[in-house]
DNA sequence: ATAAGTACTGCGTATAGCGCAATAAATACT
DNA sequence: AGTATTTATTGCGCTATACGCAGTACTTAT
C-alpha cells in the first residue's frame, strides 16, 4: 500500500466526492478511482458506498479512516522533521527526571546529543520528587508509571519491565529461589515509597496474577542505592530492567524469573515525556524526545547500545 | 512512498544488514537496497551508514526509524481491525459519560452501533461524578479535560472548542457585544463546578490569552440545563462546541466570538476515551472505541451528521 | 592468501501507473 | 418530461518503474 494512496482516500472521505478530490489533486478522476479501488482491494474491505451521483463513507471505511488520519499527520511530522534535521534547534532545554532514569538511561547519551545539536543547551534536573513542570520552567519531564496523570501531554519513551534479581553470592548462601511466591520466606531489598506495597505482584502468559508479600530489614529510597546493596548480594530486590540489564548481562545480578512479569505497582508501566501543550511545541522539545526514543527503545540491542 | 518500503527500512534497522534483511523477506538484496536508497531519496536524509561490510543508522535515520514504528505497528493494527470487520464481537459494554456528553454525542448514534454490532449489549452510564471505572466494573469510559488522569490508557476521540454564545434575542435586548472584555458587563450563565472559575480565558492566533472575569445571578450544574437557559435568552454562556453546535447552526444561538479561543479552565481540550490496561484489550472496547471516533471526528460536516 | 560475504549498479523484461477518451448512470436544470 | 451536466468507471496506449539476475568493488574471516 501506498501512502500518497491512502492520503487520496483520506481526501476523498473529506471532499466526500471523487472529482473533487481530483481537482484538489490536480489529477486525472480515474487516478482517484483506481487509488481507492486499490486500497479497497488489499483491505477486502469497502471504504465507499457510491452510485454516479452520491458517495457516502462505509462505516467500516469511516473506522479504518478514523484510524489512519492521525497516522498519516504524525508521518508528514516525521518527514518535516527529517527534512528539518540538519536545521539546527536552539536554545536552553529544561529537563527533569528520576536520579536513577537520569544516571542511567539520559547521562549515557548526552555526549552524542551535545554533538548532534551543539546549539541546544541543556539543563538536566535529576529528583525523585514530582516536580511541577510548569512551575519550574521546565520543558520536559520523565515520569516511570503505568499512565501519566496531570494536564499534560505523554508520550511513552520506553516500556519497562520490572525484574526481580539477586546477586549470585546471595543464592549461594541461600540456595536457589524456585519460585515467586518462596519469595515470602527472603529478606527481600525493598524501595521506600508509599506505592511500592509491602506485596509483589506477578504474572505468567496468561495466567491469572498473584501477589506475593515481602518483607526484610532494609528499605532504601534511592534506586541505585537499592540496586547497589543488590549487588553486594544482601537479598533480592525488585527493579526496572533498564536499570540491571547490564548487571544481569554481566552475571553481577541474577533475574530470578525470566518468564514472569513483576511489578510492585502495576503491569505494563513505562518512561514517558511530559511536555506542556501539543501546539506550539519548540523544535528543541521534539527533538530530544525524538533523540531519548530512538536511543532507549532498543537499548538493550547490541547496535546502539548506550556508547 | 511505499509502506512496504518503511517496512524494508525498519527491518534493516532491526536485522543491522540488508542481505539478511533480503532473506527474511526471502527476495533479492537488490530489491532492500534500492528500497533504502528510495527511501533515502525521497527523504533528503541519509538513514544508514554503511560500508559493504559494516551498517550502522545515522542519527537521524535512527529517530526517524524511532518515529516510524510504533506508526507501522498501528497501521496494521488498523488494517487487522478492518479485515475483522465482519466477524462480530459480542459481550456486553459497560461505559459512562457525562450527561451531557452522552445525550448529545453517543445517543444519536447509538441505533447505528447497534445495526452495525447487534452482538454487543450496551450499558451506558451517564453522570457528571468522576466514577471509579474499575470499581464499577466498566470497560470504558469518557472524560472531558485537556489531559487525561489517572492510571488509564487514553485516546482522544475529540477535539473540543469553547464558545461563548447567546440568543438572539438576549443580543436583541442587550445589544450586541463587541469583545470578551465587553462579558464583565454582562449577566453570564455559569458552570457549578469547582473548575468553572469566575473568569473566562480568551486568546486569539498567537497573542497572548488573558481573562475576563464573570459574575452573573444563575449558576447552574448542569450543562443541558445551561444551553437551555442560554436558548432562552438569559444570558451569555460558555459551552463546548458539540453542545452548541446545532443550536448555532440553526440560529437559535450566536458564537459571539469566532476567530477567539476560549475556555474557563484550558485550552487544547478533548473528549478523551479511557480504558484499563492497552495488552488484552477486548475487540468489543476496541471497536467501541473506534467507531465512536469514526462518528464524532467530523460530527460537524454535512455528510456524517447525526441521524 | 584465499574464500566468503556484502552493498551496489547496469541490464532486460515484466509489471504497474498515468492521462486520455469513451461509457453508463444519476442528478440538476429548463 | 426531456435535456444537459456531472460523476465514477474502464479500456487503451504510453511511459516509467520494479524486479531479479549477474557482475563489480570491496571488506572481513579463515
Amino acid at each position: 500500500m501506498d501512502i500518497d494512496t491512502l492520503r487520496i482516500v483520506t481526501l476523498v472521505a473529506r471532499q466526500g466526492n471523487f472529482a473533487a478530490a481530483a481537482r484538489v489533486l490536480d489529477r486525472d478522476p480515474s487516478t482517484v478511482s483506481r487509488a481507492v479501488a486499490a486500497a479497497e482491494a488489499e483491505l477486502g474491505l469497502r471504504l465507499f458506498q457510491r452510485t454516479t451521483r452520491a458517495l457516502s463513507q462505509t462505516e467500516e471505511g469511516a473506522v479504518f479512516l478514523a484510524r489512519i488520519r492521525p497516522l498519516l499527520d504524525e508521518y508528514d511530522l516525521a518527514q518535516e522533521e527529517a527534512a528539518h534535521a540538519r536545521t539546527m534547534p536552539s536554545g536552553t532545554l529544561r529537563m527533569t527526571a528520576s536520579v536513577a532514569f537520569a544516571q542511567e538511561c539520559i547521562v549515557p547519551h548526552l555526549a552524542a546529543f551535545r554533538a548532534l545539536y551543539p546549539d541546544v543547551s541543556l539543563e538536566l534536573l535529576p529528583t525523585d520528587s514530582n516536580v511541577d513542570i510548569a512551575g519550574h520552567g521546565l520543558d520536559l519531564a520523565i515520569r516511570l508509571a503505568a499512565a501519566p496523570s496531570g494536564d499534560l501531554i505523554s508520550t511513552r519513551l520506553l516500556s519497562t519491565r520490572y525484574r526481580v534479581c539477586a546477586a549470585p553470592g546471595y543464592l549461594d548462601r541461600h540456595g536457589a529461589i524456585a519460585g515467586p511466591r518462596d519469595l515470602a520466606s527472603h529478606e527481600c531489598l525493598r524501595f521506600a515509597l508509599p506505592e511500592y506495597r509491602t506485596r509483589w505482584r506477578f504474572r505468567r502468559h496468561d495466567e491469572p496474577a498473584f501477589d506475593v508479600p515481602v518483607s526484610g530489614p532494609l528499605i532504601v529510597s534511592s534506586a541505585l542505592a537499592l540496586r547497589q546493596v543488590a549487588r553486594d548480594g544482601l537479598g533480592p530486590v525488585l527493579l526496572a530492567d533498564w536499570l540491571v540489564r547490564r548487571d544481569i548481562a554481566a552475571g553481577r545480578l541474577i533475574d530470578l524469573f525470566p518468564d514472569y512479569e513483576s511489578t510492585a505497582t502495576e503491569f505494563d508501566t513505562g518512561a514517558w515525556a511530559l511536555y506542556p501543550s501539543r501546539s506550539f511545541l519548540p523544535r528543541k522539545v521534539r527533538v530530544t524526545i525524538d533523540f531519548l526514543r530512538a536511543r532507549l527503545e532498543d537499548a538493550g540491542d547490541s547496535q546502539r547500545a548506550p556508547d
